[in-house]
DNA sequence: CAGTATCCTACACGATACTG
DNA sequence: CAGTATCGTGTAGGATACTG
C-alpha cells in the first residue's frame, strides 16, 4: 500500500494528475530551468541570470513546483549572506533529459520551421480572407 | 540565400524565435494534439473528442499554429458536409516523437511524482510558515 | 461538419517594495 | 543574497452564437 501508483495514467483525461506534472515540466520557465540544471548546480540568482527574462517571482514559483514534484533538490546553507543551491534529483535528471531531447531538436531545426512559416502563414491567411 | 538559418539558435535569449516554436510544441493543447496525431490522421471534431477538454477555439488555434510552423498538414475535401483531415508532416513527426518521449515518461512515472509530492509539499509549506 | 466572431473573466505574469 | 507580499494588467482561454 502507498506504493507508487500502477493505475493507468492518461494524459487525455482532463482530471488525470499527469497533466499537472506535464504542465510543470513544460511550463514556459520550467523547461528552461530544467535545461540549465542539467548542466550543473546553481544558486538562485545565478539561475535567474542564466535563464534570461524571468522574474524573481516566477523563478521562485517554478523552482517550488519542481521541488514539490521531486525533480529539483534545494539545499540551503546557514550563512550570511544566505546561499541556496538548486540541483536535479535523479528523477529530475530523467525527465530533464527528455525535455532536452526536444529542446535540442528545436534549436537545431528552427531554420526549417522559419522557412515553413514563410509559406504556411500565407495559406492560413488566405483561408480567413476567403470568408 | 533564404536557406535554412545556420545562425545559432539560443533558447535562453528571450527574443530568439526558437522560444515561440517551443511554445507552440509545448503549449497545453499542442502537446496533446501532437501525441494524438502521432497515432494516425484525424478529422477536426474527432481530434477534439480524443483530446478531451479542449474548446473549439483552442483546437483551431493550436492546429493553425502547428500548421503554420510546418508540423501539421491540413487537407480539406470539397464535400458536403465538409471534411478536413489533419496529419503530421515528416518534420512534425520528428518533433512529435520527442514530445512523446517526455509524455510516455510522465505517464509511466506519475506514481513516483505523486509520492514525492506527499513529502515535498510539506517541506515547502514549512518554509513559508517559518517566516 | 468545420470552423469564425464576439464577449468576458480568471489568473499568469511582471513590477515593485519589503523581510530575514 | 534569497526570497515573500502586494498590486495591476494582458491575455489565454472558455462559452456562446453564428456562417458556409
Amino acid at each position: 500500500m502507498a506504493a507508487t501508483q500502477k493505475l493507468k495514467a492518461d494524459l487525455y483525461a482532463p482530471l488525470c494528475p499527469s497533466r499537472t506534472v506535464l504542465d510543470h515540466l513544460m511550463s514556459r520557465w520550467g523547461v528552461l530551468v530544467l535545461l540549465v540544471l542539467l548542466e550543473r548546480t546553481w544558486r538562485f540568482r545565478e539561475l535567474g541570470r542564466k535563464v534570461g527574462g524571468v522574474s524573481e517571482k516566477m523563478l521562485a514559483q517554478t523552482l517550488q513546483h519542481l521541488e514539490v514534484d521531486g525533480f529539483v533538490r534545494r539545499e540551503a546553507f546557514p550563512e550570511i549572506p544566505p546561499r541556496v543551491e538548486y540541483s536535479l534529483t535523479p528523477m529530475g535528471r530523467e525527465a530533464a533529459q527528455r525535455v532536452q531531447g526536444l529542446a535540442l531538436w528545436v534549436e537545431a531545426n528552427v531554420g526549417r520551421v522559419l522557412s515553413a512559416r514563410a509559406v504556411g502563414a500565407k495559406k492560413v491567411a488566405a483561408r480567413r480572407s476567403a470568408s
